[in-house]
DNA sequence: ATAAACCCTGTACCATGGTACGGAGTCAAG
DNA sequence: CTTGACTCCGTACCATGGTACAGGGTTTAT
């Protein structure tokens, strides 16, 4: 036999248990056959699909858009099309939080700058910009 | 008077009048006194302390950094150093984040690269390369 | 005087990706 | 045969930063 439990499963692919039961019902992991007794009995690709949706989640999908490319896994032309555009959305996704992320580096980099030039004798100058800061305020 | 209402308030700062009171209940704002009927009375520098907020939050603050800097504000200059710290922490916070980022649109765009450069032929290999990859396996 | 617009409290809910717990049944080793 | 490790299910809970009721009372304008 090479079926897994769920224990033997979630061990190697490096989640836990409840990850396991929680993809389940997520609908990411098909249910799988069980013992009499009514333990989950995992065939030797569900491995292989966990994996799949790690790898998935490592490189920034979340885990609708992981069912997405999981709907799309029987492969036609135009499958990949989609799964092409799920990409481009998450590499979209990611372009436009890395440009938030830039531009408040940029303001807390100009606070903290002011903070080690500083006057030795005034104010902190990281609160007194909050205080009154339009400078930080070109957002949205 | 120089008192607003909690409705005037949040218009004023361009919140909603929840907000307000969550961060009441967050203790970012002070409990203001109230009205005979039990209506919050703000005096004009609760207004100056929101805008505080929300204009950390927009530099990437956390609430519970927020916290920490409102405590700071009577201002010594060791308290400066500990605002300092903060602004440090949430910078390297932001790199962490970018950094990570950063490999995960690596990733992203050379499946989305396979995927335009493809046999026309083939599966897609977005789905292969999820489904075979050590290529993008190398985090944490 | 009545309706609209405002305010109060308390509680539940949203998304996201899980984790924790209780109470029970099952399996393998000694 | 018993102990410990494993599994089952269902439900509740975690963080984060709020939002959305429900079911009242108040203020303001007409």
């Amino acid at each position: 036999m090479d079926t897994m439990t769920i224990g033997q499963l979630a061990r190697s692919a490096n989640v836990s248990v409840e990850t396991v039961r929680y993809y389940e019902r997520r609908r990411l992991l098909p249910e799988p056959p069980r013992s009499p007794s009514g333990y989950r009995k995992y065939p030797g690709d569900s491995l292989r699909r966990l994996r799949f949706i790690r790898r998935a989640q490592d490189v920034g999908f979340t885990l609708a858009e992981i069912e997405e490319l999981l709907a799309l896994r029987t492969g036609t032309a135009s499958q990949c099309r989609e799964a092409e555009s799920t990409a481009a959305r998450a590499i979209e996704r990611v372009d436009e939080r890395m440009a938030e992320l830039s531009r408040m580096k940029t303001a807390l980099a100009s606070l903290l700058d002011s903070c080690r030039n500083r006057s030795p004798a005034g104010d902190c100058p990281i609160i007194e910009a909050l205080e009154d800061a339009e400078a930080v305020d070109e957002e949205e």
